[in-house]
RNA sequence: GCGCUCAUCGUCUAGCUUGGUCCAGGACACCGCCCUUUCACGGCGGCGACAGGGGUUCGAAUCCCCUUGGGCGUACCA
């Protein structure tokens, strides 16, 4: 065990996205790299906005994600006495002090600077006066430093400079009583150790005037790793219009978590000319040295082509318990007789998503095929009576093994003098309802003889 | 507007630290050929980029400056 101590810390106001899997990930890979500690802290100061759904819809996204904590999750709505306190300290070492202005002459005084061209700051009105002592409502602000730069060493980004003229005195507890996030996301990552604050690159303008809260209350400063955001292919902030942003949507639609893990962390990071990483290799070679410092598109196309290879090579026992799922979930009924595992294994090679392999594996249970028109009208005619009576006669006595039936088959073949090509597709529709399926041979073995001799009769009854 | 930041094929990226081995490598997508009982898989090949302009240098994708473009922030949200 290292002392790295690193942490995700969402705030639930909905599902887990994109984004935040991929800053999870990148500190989990981290912390399991280092033999660290990762930590999951629920950032829920905001109780309006927060809600129970959401904590629960992250943690069953990070669980199905395989990304496992070793601390927490942590609520911050649980911990509002050690806020208070560390507020109350500021308060009492004059570093921070009670506003008295409305949200309203605030927002006018905004929008006037905003006119005017200028940068829109609190002035100050409040920071130097008396506190009072009648009821009046108040926020409680932190004094910033306003000479002089706060500067920090980004380990991705490497050194950014902000003068302190740009941070103004911001507000650190609501009227309400409860503190807000620049300041609980400090004393939390203090207070809970961490070594590097790892988390997505719209953070970077907050962090100076974190800096500055970490001194004043006398806390060691973390080091700090900003990753570049995710875009959509319009380069805009990837959001719903781009499509699933939703983690979890992405199982529904049925793709493998370590595709979206494979294709997540390949999203800015980068290891030679490799692609395929499982999770254990990642955990091996993963490092913020090469994480990226632009920004990057979203493509749908990459990560399908991930969950194909995944699925192609994927354990056929393991996936066949997830085609049950998402059979079920198309309402197919999944019949006994037929090996699943077998079923798999005709369909990892042709499959995108197992959505997909679900769709493709409905003709097995069928009870009655759904015929697909044309390829019905095109092969199954009476040019394939005298081929199709054959082929049941063999398949009612032949033995049913791979040997077996390509036996069978030969003999219908010698016996109408037809090439394979010519009896092969009317069969597969005979069989499947369609024009493209598995091999043949595959199909039939996987059927077993008694729904082969029941499809092939059926399409004879066609013919008629 | 102001602040921070980024910039190699359509996209993800290697190369940039330590200029020459890069008329820029890999992957997705796309196109073609091969394989083939359908559909796929697979194999082989092709198309395709150093944002622009100035420097520095014998030499720049690599260093410096400017321009342009993009992202983020600018809340009693996180």
């Amino acid at each position: 065990m290292s002392d790295l101590r690193v942490r995700f810390a969402p705030s639930p106001t909905g599902y887990l996205h994109i984004g935040g899997a991929r800053t999870a990930l990148f500190n989990y890979l981290l912390a399991r790299k280092e033999q660290g500690t990762f930590i999951l802290r629920i950032e829920d100061t905001d109780v309006e906005r927060s809600t129970q759904e959401s904590v629960d819809a992250i943690l069953q996204a990070m669980d199905w994600l395989g990304l496992s904590y070793d601390e927490g999750p942590f609520y911050q709505s649980e911990r509002f006495d050690l806020y208070k306190q560390k507020v109350q300290q500021l308060l009492d070492e004059g570093k921070a002090y009670k506003c008295y202005c409305s949200a309203d002459e605030l927002d006018a005084k905004r929008e006037a600077a905003k006119e005017r061209g200028d940068k829109p700051q609190y002035d100050e009105t409040c920071r130097d006066i008396e506190a009072r002592s009648d009821d009046a409502p108040y926020v409680i602000r932190f004094k910033s430093q306003r000479d002089g730069v706060t500067s920090f060493k980004d380990r991705i980004k490497g050194t950014i400079t902000f003068n302190n003229q740009e941070l103004d005195d911001m507000i650190i507890q609501r009227s309400d009583g409860t503190p807000t996030y620049n300041f609980v996301v400090v004393v939390d990552d203090a207070e809970m150790g961490l070594t590097q604050v790892i988390r997505g690159d719209d953070h970077v303008n907050n962090t100076p005037r974190q800096i500055q809260i970490y001194q004043a209350l006398g806390y060691a400063i973390p080091e700090f790793a900003h990753v570049p955001m995710i875009l959509g292919a319009d380069k805009k902030r990837l959001s719903k219009r781009h499509g699933a942003t939703s983690v979890m949507a992405y199982r529904d639609m049925g793709y493998l978590p370590e595709a979206l893990v494979n294709y997540l962390v390949r999203l800015g990071w980068s290891f030679g000319d490799e692609e395929i990483f499982s999770m254990d290799d990642l955990i091996e070679k993963f490092s913020l040295d090469n994480v990226g410092k632009s920004a990057g598109v979203f493509n749908p196309e990459k990560l399908l082509w991930l969950n194909e290879h995944y699925i192609k090579t994927g354990d056929p026992q393991r996936l066949s318990d997830l085609l049950q799922e998402y059979l079920v979930k198309n309402g197919v009924s999944v019949a006994t007789d037929i090996d699943i595992v077998e079923v798999v294994k005709t369909l990892q090679d042709r499959s995108k998503t197992m959505l997909d392999m679900a769709e493709k594996a409905a003709f097995y249970f069928a009870d009655e095929l759904d015929y697909d028109e044309k390829a019905k009208n095109k092969f199954i005619t009476a040019e394939q009576k005298t081929a199709f009576e054959v082929l049941l006669a063999q398949l009612k006595s032949c033995p049913f093994t791979p040997d077996g039936v390509e036996a069978a088959f030969k003999v219908v073949l010698e016996e109408t003098g037809l090439k394979f090509g010519k009896v092969g597709q009317p069969t597969r529709v005979a069989l499947s309802g369609g024009t493209s399926a598995p091999g043949i041979f595959e199909v039939m073995l996987v059927l077993g003889r008694e729904r082969c001799v029941c499809r092939l009769e059926a399409a004879l009854q066609m013919i008629g």
